[in-house]
DNA sequence: ACTGAAGGCTGCCCGC
DNA sequence: GCGGGCAGCCTTCAGT
């Protein structure tokens, strides 16, 4: 009969291991509904700071600034620099040259 | 006044927009501190399963089968809506016909 | 006969709108194949620049800044510093309580 | 020359690290402008298509359905191959039987 | 340590 | 003009 060997499978002596696999999605699930839950309070808050005047993406940049490591973005700040000192004066991107080409069309 | 307002955040007169901007980014990080720890714990449970002997990248697999499946029903449904809408007008004609067996593999 | 049900959708004078649709597709297609060439061509350029020793991060923190309009980027940096001068002395943090926390265990 | 000596300043012995980095940039940014191109004429099919009378979302989710499938069966089959190495040494039980099951739908 | 995938985040485009 | 949906980018993590 189908139902018993669909109760073997779920409940039987050989389903042990398929109650523990279901115990691991019942967990994984939890944690996922939870995590969605709070990615949801998580966006009222931003139209809540909103709404209230202030800036979402600079908030959201304060955040991201207060969330790394204040020596790694020391590092990555200088090696930034530098490249930006190595292209000081370049100002001919082919992003202008696009824009140029555009405008003459 | 808005002006008023924008002096105040820019001076932090009294402090109360700073008081304001502080309680926003405590609630934010919090909040992403809650996300933080449950990915964590989302992480053990796969280590856990691995350990009891699942293999992880299957039961992510079958987790994201589950997640989609409830969502793709309607989302299946809702493009063979919108394939219908597109094709409005030429449902006798050939296209049709074959929009709509596309549609319903 | 069913193949010549299937060349009157493909071709036939029914078929007219099923050329114009096919046609679109065709050159969607073509263009989204040239995008995905292009991306790969720019990984591989990041990749190039890695074994000749520049930071891939930072290269791209360069071109994003580069490609950004300089008012636009100002503008976000003068609320950012708006906003850290509202926090400033604020390091009692979330992240930082968590880490006391983690810390004690 | 002052331009020289300026160079010299800001990038170093004899300029040839910021030559190749301008190289780089300059690379990155036409392969991006490029990029830009394609997606602005993409749009403008899709523009063209709309004024032809086609939806352009059904669009959309047609060029969507045949970019994904051709991978798609991969990924089935890859999905499926992962549930077997999962199951080693299971596929003779119950939960063996089930997981192929959900796999072959 | 690096590479390839998976998931989350951000910016864009459309519809309301 | 704005909020939602969607595509692309970035980051992180498992695997080699």
């Amino acid at each position: 009969m189908t139902n018993d060997r669909e109760r073997q499978q779920k409940q039987g002596t050989g389903g042990m291991v398929g109650d523990l696999l279901r115990a691991f999605v019942d967990r994984i699930e939890r944690l996922e509904e939870e995590k969605r839950t709070l990615s949801e309070d998580l966006k009222e808050v931003y139209a809540e700071a909103k709404g209230a005047g202030f800036d979402a993406k600079a908030l959201r940049a304060l955040i991201r600034e207060r969330r790394i490591d204040p020596d790694d973005r020391a590092e990555q700040e200088s090696i930034l620099d530098t490249y930006r000192a190595a292209l000081a004066g370049w100002e001919r991107t082919p992003l202008g040259d696009a824009a140029e080409r555009r405008a003459a069309e």
